[in-house]
DNA sequence: GCTTGACCTTGACGCAGGGTCAGGGTTGCA
DNA sequence: TGCAACCCTGACCCTGCGTCAAGGTCAAGC
């Protein structure tokens, strides 16, 4: 007669792999001797082994109880789905390499390549890091949300950081973030950026804005708020001068007060 | 300012992963609203993602933290980490398929092809299915232990059944599964099976014979003590003759009483 | 007879990554 | 005011065992 460890040995498994095989049920206890341990016979070792051949082939405890006791058909189907398991996690696997090897080229962790192309023009341009920080973390938010839509804003947003006028308006909202609230200089900026506003030449930017849902645009604005002590004073400047919002800046309509249009709007954070 | 359920929305994962990353530290805890709520910025937004970019790209949480936090070298070799694991793990899910295909296939749960072929054989030859069982199961045991002898073991065995003595021999000791352990024709079977013993021819037995640990010989003497009823009479009676043992059957040295030799014993469970 | 070391016993906690109650409190809207 | 939809903590569940903890047993050597 076999202790555990013995048959344990027999098999290739730990003693406590055999006693939890007992706990499931898959393994049946055998008679105890007068010391209260387990004594197996060769049978016992045939189930173990028979145990360990489904488990290695990736039948999962649970039912490798079942599957000893199929028939041909039942065993049959349950081996497909098995393999269906196997083979689903090695497709997730290899997604997993695929997105890896892309972290690891230094895609970033969040953004497309052309989001970080767009913060290196940024960063060549001269504007400060603080600055160039905060906008990738609103673009991470964006990305998160509406990645098929990454590609046209960073189109759009090169194109601003084609225009000399809008980047000097970029250097001195940075510098404003050592401004007091209300500072007088801010309304200056208020009218540059109604005065660009105006001059908007890119027209289907509306359709990728409707996308943005209220609550992401209510988040980017906070992104705005949070980071830039004038910001709310600015808002209430362009509000005062046709324009509502900053994320999803739109003009005011005139007729009905509170009410929406949707004129575009090519200003983004 | 967003709720739990907020941010989980806008990272695509659940209120419960979040506190799970809390419990981790991966995510620090953000500040309580006057009720207990979490209140949450959009920068928690932004680590959320970060975190759930890497998760999805099959970092484990454990590591999270660190590669979060870390600088380029130590990133890329962070990754080779992950990635020979991913590997790792696809390897094994493919053998694990290869297994199954091959139990599908009919390769019984633990027995090489030519195992099977061998008591498809004593089956043909209308042996008896108990005695086919015993015999499956010794040859299990044997597998598991000593699976590159296999094939030689089965040559062997083949060649027996070419043997009808040997045959008639397998036929009445399944017969003999229904005597007593008292029953006089044990006596003829012991005569017949010495006589066979001394005209062996197989030669290089022994080779493979001192593969077999004294345990595993033990352990498949018990499978054949327990299955037949007279077995330890014809072991007392092999013994009287000058055999001893079963699995590892041998003359028994008659200048030192109890000692051993290795003279070959083409008999075999 | 005593010690030592290798076994054996049950019970419990731990791992990864959360899912899913249970048993409350809070908020927002009709 | 009521109800649904949130939020809170705490706790248990899943896999397949590993790893203590705290003892009992066995065989060997002195």
């Amino acid at each position: 007669m076999l202790t555990i460890g013995q048959i344990a040995s027999y098999a290739g498994v730990t003693v406590r792999a055999v006693r939890h095989y007992h706990a499931k049920g898959l393994l049946s206890e055998p008679e105890r001797d007068h010391s209260g341990y387990r004594r197996y016979d060769a049978a016992a070792v045939v189930e173990l082994v028979k145990i360990r051949t489904l488990a290695d082939a990736g039948v999962p405890l649970s039912r490798v109880h079942e599957l000893l006791a199929a028939g041909d058909e039942e065993f049959a189907s349950a081996v497909e789905d098995i393999d269906r398991r196997l083979r689903g996690e090695i497709r997730e696997r290899q997604h997993h390499r695929q997105r890896i090897a892309k972290l690891a080229a230094g895609d970033s962790l969040t953004l497309p390549p052309e989001a970080l192309a767009y913060l290196d023009r940024m960063r060549q341009l001269g504007l400060p890091r603080l600055m160039v920080e905060a906008e990738r973390d609103a673009w991470i938010l964006v990305a998160a949300q509406l990645p098929e839509h990454m590609q046209f804003y960073m189109e759009v947003k090169q194109q601003q950081m084609d225009d000399p006028a809008t980047v000097e308006l970029y250097r001195d909202l940075a510098a404003s973030i050592e401004w007091e609230a209300d500072d007088v200089r801010v309304v200056a900026i208020a009218d540059r950026l109604v005065g660009l506003l105006g001059s908007a030449g890119v027209e289907d930017w509306e359709a990728h804005d409707n996308e943005v849902s209220d609550d992401l645009a209510e988040l980017l604005d906070s992104v705005f708020l949070d980071s830039l002590p004038i910001a709310r004073r600015l808002m209430d400047l362009l509000e005062e001068r046709g324009w509502t919002g900053w994320t999803n800046i739109r003009r005011v309509d005139r007729t009905v007060s509170g009410g929406q249009d949707n004129h575009d709007s090519p200003n983004r954070r």
